[in-house]
DNA sequence: ATTATAAATGAAAATAATTATCAATTAGCA
DNA sequence: TGCTAATTGATAATTATTTTCATTTATAAT
């Protein structure tokens, strides 16, 4: 299960942000939507019903969700930078390298890892990630 | 250990590329930092050498090696593509958010995950991203 | 050693992605 | 309802990356 629209925008308002109409737009098509969506993928979808918002207000929003974790960022294969909305229980991403399809799994958990590589490097792990590429059953028949 | 210049080159060759000194030039760059360079980086190391070297063939080189495996790219915090050289054991990394140090750990494995995700989805999977973020001991103090 | 040739290079321009600036607008509290 | 700091959009400025193309060059074949 991911974030719902509601849950995001009320932990904006506990962090002091302000609910406008655009993040609202830019949250909801990000929520519409099951894939990861690119800065410019979400400028366009939002565009249609507001043609007066600036591509800068999507990047500023997008910041703001990441720093929250609200949504998280996919970082396979070339351009960076694809969002989509975080669920509250962890998960990790399997990717086509070929079409983009996007597969979460859940289940899988690296505590003892980072119990490890935090005791022996000193280092206060605050977060990681971990995607598996390859691909998908679609694109291995073409 | 990580791959040798020589080692890198006889790859290349093996492959049909050429070995011009630009690409000498690159990979000398690369092999003897540790750390993960930006192509602008590379450049501007290489440039101090080969003042006629353009960024293109930097853009070029990077492209090769990584499509060989010869270097590795770090996909963590803000911009991404910065790359250093691979090693043949496989391994992962841990970066310091503040500082950008990045520690290769090796020695966990995850060909069992890979191989329930692959019975699980279908997928044919090449490759995995296994990437740790914190602050180190050092940015701790601070 | 010389030569032929496909691959590689650098310069320049084109494109794409991201960030900064700033005046005008607005969400949300008092 | 009005106040104020936060937010917005337009524009310009940066930065990153890719394309194009004429020139050069590494290498395999002679």
């Amino acid at each position: 299960m991911r974030f719902t629209e509601r849950k995001i925008a009320t932990t904006l308002r506990q962090h002091g942000y302000k609910l406008t109409p655009q993040r609202r737009a830019v949250i909801q098509a990000i929520v519409s939507s099951q894939d990861h969506l690119t800065p410019a993928a979400i400028y366009q979808k939002v565009h249609q019903y507001h043609p007066n918002i600036g591509l800068v207000t999507i990047y500023r929003t997008l910041d703001i969700l990441t720093e929250l974790n609200l949504t998280c960022e996919l970082h396979a294969g070339g351009s960076c930078r694809s969002y989509t909305i975080s669920c509250p229980e962890h998960h990790h991403h399997l990717i086509c390298s070929n079409c983009g399809r996007v597969i979460d799994f859940t289940g899988y958990y690296l505590d003892e890892l980072e119990q490890r590589l935090s005791r022996e490097t000193g280092f206060d792990i605050k977060d990681h990630l971990l995607e598996f590429t390859g691909l998908c059953q679609d694109c291995q028949k073409k």
